[in-house]
DNA sequence: CTGGGGTGGGTAAGTATTCACTCACCCCTT
DNA sequence: AAGGGGTGAGTGAATACTTACCCACCCCAG
């Protein structure tokens, strides 16, 4: 690495990963300076306070829709609805993943939430954007005919980027406590069921497609 | 009221009514018991310390799953399974509108996910427990034939809830647009959604039993 | 060349405030 | 008299943020 990150850019990424890692509440300033080097001081120097270098990671650091797009736009009748929609289950699930625990802590400051939520206001988008485009997305393939004429987009959008949404959830909130070492890690089989190991992402785009009635 | 609560109720009541509406963040002592109407000396005659109000408020004042079994079944043929889809998708989204902000948070603090986690646990469920619900009562439908032989039940009770969960989500986030004044806001006038207007249960109840495709 | 001062980035050591929690002390009922 | 339920007045720790200072580097007048 020929040219070492500068300070700003180790801040942002040093509060992204204490975000990811041990939640909102115990990201102070102190952990952050600690986390990327530098001086609780510092950080002042290139933010105006806290609350700026969170809302910062928010719109920097948390992935965007963009490869979601590109998923969908990158078929020109190559690929079946099925195989299209199955790998945006895929990466709606990664997206989630990265995304939800962050964007879920924000309910406990709901100051946050608000610039946030301004913030996406201000680029046009918001959280309901991936649902918009895949709907778009499916109208496209309704008037070519490659789905059915009375389906409803929205309503299939919802359900397979939600299904996504909450398996994202679940996973998250079993996670939890992960890497902090809670010392004796020993009992092992402590009846965490993970979740069942099929290809979630091909079963839910299938039966979003043929249906159950 | 001719029993007023006892303390340990209202600071419970105080402590979950706060949680909602201000957040994990904002929940302090200091405004427990204002909100209750006691000093902050009595909320340790009566729980260990703040942890154990949050755990108990998690335990006992979230609405559980009861309400959504029953209204499974209680179908012994009357309903068809689209009404049947129809009602729970209206629970759910209700369960998740008044449980989500208050899950979300925890992802602010690890501590607090892990006991509650592990208070589920004990108590042998568990945030997919409805989601097994509806695909234990999907299944029995396919047994009976009223839904294909080769339908996916885990998969359709995933895409069911988690629309519902995902749209509890959005609602919630953008939320707060409302100014500072809460004013009334249990007169029971629900039309005020800011999410395209239609039956949303409905529609997506509709979807995932005859598909798109 | 030289050197002196402005400047951006850095720090150690604070400060005021807020937090969860405790303690000595008072009722009031039994 | 005893003791459960209640309180006002703290306590130490942690928090976000500030202050006073430092130093390497660049620009350009002398």
């Amino acid at each position: 690495m020929p040219t070492p990150k500068s300070t700003p850019a180790r801040i942002l990424d040093a509060a992204h990963e204490l975000l990811r890692t041990t939640g909102l509440a115990r990201t102070t300033t102190k952990e952050i300076a600690r986390a990327a080097g530098c001086s609780e001081a510092a950080l002042y120097k290139h933010f105006a306070n806290k609350e700026e270098i969170f809302v910062r990671v928010l719109k920097e650091r948390l992935p965007g829709v963009g490869p979601l797009l590109e998923e969908l736009t990158a078929d020109p009748g190559e690929r079946t609805v099925e195989e299209c929609l199955t790998a945006v289950a895929r990466r709606a699930m990664d997206l989630y993943a990265q995304t939800l625990p962050i964007a879920g802590s924000l309910f406990a400051e709901p100051a946050l939430l608000r610039r946030h939520r301004e913030g996406l206001a201000e680029l046009g988008t918001g959280p309901h954007e991936p649902r918009d485009q895949l709907a778009r997305y499916l109208r496209r393939e309704r008037d070519r005919g490659r789905i059915r004429a009375d389906a409803d987009p929205e309503a299939a959008a919802a359900l397979l980027l939600g299904a996504c949404f909450q398996r994202a959830f679940f996973t998250a909130f079993s996670e939890g406590t992960t890497t902090e070492g809670t010392g004796t890690e020993g009992t092992g089989t402590e009846g965490a069921r993970t979740e069942p190991t099929g290809d979630f992402a091909a079963e839910v785009a299938r039966t979003v497609l043929t249906g159950i009635g």
